[in-house]
DNA sequence: TCGTTAATTCAAAGATTTTTGAACAATATA
DNA sequence: TATATTGTTCAAAAATCTTTGAATTAACGA
């Protein structure tokens, strides 16, 4: 596979990384990450898996997490550090809040 | 006038309030109203004046903002206390946040 | 009352996103 | 080598969002 690649954080705008996290599929799949790094596949997500390939991408593209290829799959992570360091308090803000998603 | 509605904070979804802050030109009207509070003609925003009002009715109905009517103008606030206990954090990171918009 | 100001609404056009299913690629395993 | 697994990509359809300009509404002041 091609090398994946992940956009420097520095260069990423305040409007994607808040249009990425403003999907509720998208949303579901940070919160997961939060807990516990994932593959694709063992995301417990409602949508084809060309729909959450596409989620996942916007997530990648907008610097929320990270992807690494472990054989066939790929190890996807939230770039949690980063995130806090340009953008302090968002995540945190997101994984925190209460009540409907 | 008809009534203005403004929408019970505790009902308002995660994902309503970031997709209401994730467009450019909502994220400098609400900067902007974080400074103070503005009738919809004082915003010094590039767009026209129905773009502007269909983005503010956006963020209304997100419950970002408060409208009132006040002659012939709306004077428009953020609900910034409402949106701090519901969010925890959120509105402090987004204000706060550094680089390209 | 008439004109002005401030803003909303409407419908249409334009733009962007999301979903789907089929085809494809890369790796692993029998 | 064949086959299964995991995930991507593509093009088309569907859905949603944004912008525009014209028409409208409401409140105010002369």
């Amino acid at each position: 596979m091609a090398t994946i690649h992940h956009p420097d954080i520095r260069t990423i705008p305040l409007s994607a990384v808040l249009a990425a996290l403003s999907d509720p599929t998208r949303l579901e799949i940070v919160r997961s990450l939060a807990k516990k790094a994932c593959t694709c596949g063992s995301l417990d997500i409602e949508a084809s898996k060309s729909a959450l390939s596409h989620h996942v991408k916007v997530l990648r593209q907008a610097g929320v997490i990270h992807q690494k290829a472990e054989g066939t799959s790929r190890v996807t992570t939230l770039r949690r550090e980063e995130l806090d360091a340009r953008f302090p308090g968002l995540l945190d803000s997101v994984l925190r809040a209460k009540g409907p998603i």
